[in-house]
DNA sequence: GTCTATATACCGATAGAC
DNA sequence: GTCTATCGGTATATAGAC
């Protein structure tokens, strides 16, 4: 793994320390993460996240006044984070095609399971209808994000001859919806050899050689 | 778009309408799959469902003795489904990069709104722990085979200097996460002009020219 | 065949004890 | 600062009416 990849991961990680709040708030939040990553928001019980952080069930709520608030709050975490960790990505030194390179590296690490968590909860968000409208109300806001960041990085890859000509918003499209589903596909396929490569992945739109 | 393509879409629903129970259970079922679609197992209620097939909430257990049974039902028709159009489309006349053309076509249309439904059931089932223990064991055990008709295709394509070459399997879980990926955008982004072509897609799996 | 009414259980949220 | 007890609302599933 590069470098920079490693980077973008822990510059990742350390967004989300600063946003947290401290103390027994923090934890609910995480192990809320991660209960709702694996079962939805409907299907989540508080006993279940409070179970997770060992606390019990009625103490959720000297941090959190309701489910939907908890939920609300993470789902505006993890929309914020995404599209930082393009733009990050984006300011690194390098040309468009290598920063697009480790962007890729740090999405389809396997052991990055923390960002793998939080993308679950954002294909709930894009996905389910019985989850708070404030929660919905965000994540569509702040969808835009990650596009605004990767598409001047794919027009400067054009004119350095390394993507394919084309509209760069159909080709931002076409790549998050690949990096998505084989994040997707990554939890559920237990070989972990067999593994589409960065290579293979960015191929797609890479300039014919 | 082509012929094979909507013969594909045809079949797919055929094949439906074949393994769906008569009257009021088909009606259930096929409200079920839309609302389940939209809301999660969680998070859908026995009377939404009831409500959108124009039947009382008491009703359903007529024909379904629990929530669970509807659920697990569905994911075995839509398990099934998945491996019979790549079977089908693996079946066609042509070249083997024509028919995952064709396969891709179908995969990616935008009105075939069916589809989509039955494939969102199909993401939950593999994202989400809260749903029932059987639907899970089953679409573990039918997830194999989209992966064993298209994986021949691949080799074929192989053979025929149409696909780059590599381990087909690596390429079959490509190609899945991708579609896949792309079925998800195209349920969350309002603008469908942009969305990328067959070709664009199949780009990453195309033969250097 | 279809609906209404209800038993039973569960969950979110609150209040009060230690 | 943390837990237990409980209230009120809602959902599943059943039973009985039309």
């Amino acid at each position: 793994m590069s470098i920079q990849s490693k980077q973008l991961e822990q510059h990742f990680i350390e967004t989300f320390e600063q946003l947290l709040p401290d103390r027994a708030g923090r934890q609910i939040i995480l192990h809320a993460v991660e209960v709702f990553s694996r079962k939805g928001f409907a299907g989540t019980k508080i006993k279940d996240i409070a179970a997770s952080a060992g606390f019990s069930q009625g103490y959720v709520y000297m941090y959190f006044k309701s489910k939907e608030e908890i939920f609300t709050r993470i789902v505006e975490l993890a929309s914020t984070g995404a599209g930082l960790s393009v733009r990050f990505a984006a300011g690194l030194e390098g040309t468009a095609w290598e920063r697009i390179g480790w962007l890729t590296e740090a999405f389809l690490a396997p052991d990055s399971l923390a960002i793998q968590h939080w993308r679950l909860i954002q294909l709930q968000t894009a996905t389910s209808e019985a989850i708070p409208e404030e929660a919905k109300r965000i994540a569509k806001e702040k969808i835009r994000e990650p596009f605004e960041h990767l598409v001047p990085l794919i027009v400067e890859g054009q004119r350095d001859k390394d993507i394919v000509e084309g509209d760069p918003l159909e080709l931002a499209i076409g790549y998050f919806s690949f990096v998505q589903g084989l994040g997707i596909a990554r939890l559920q396929t237990a070989e972990q050899h067999s593994f589409p490569s960065v290579d293979l992945v960015l191929r797609f739109m890479k300039k014919d050689r």
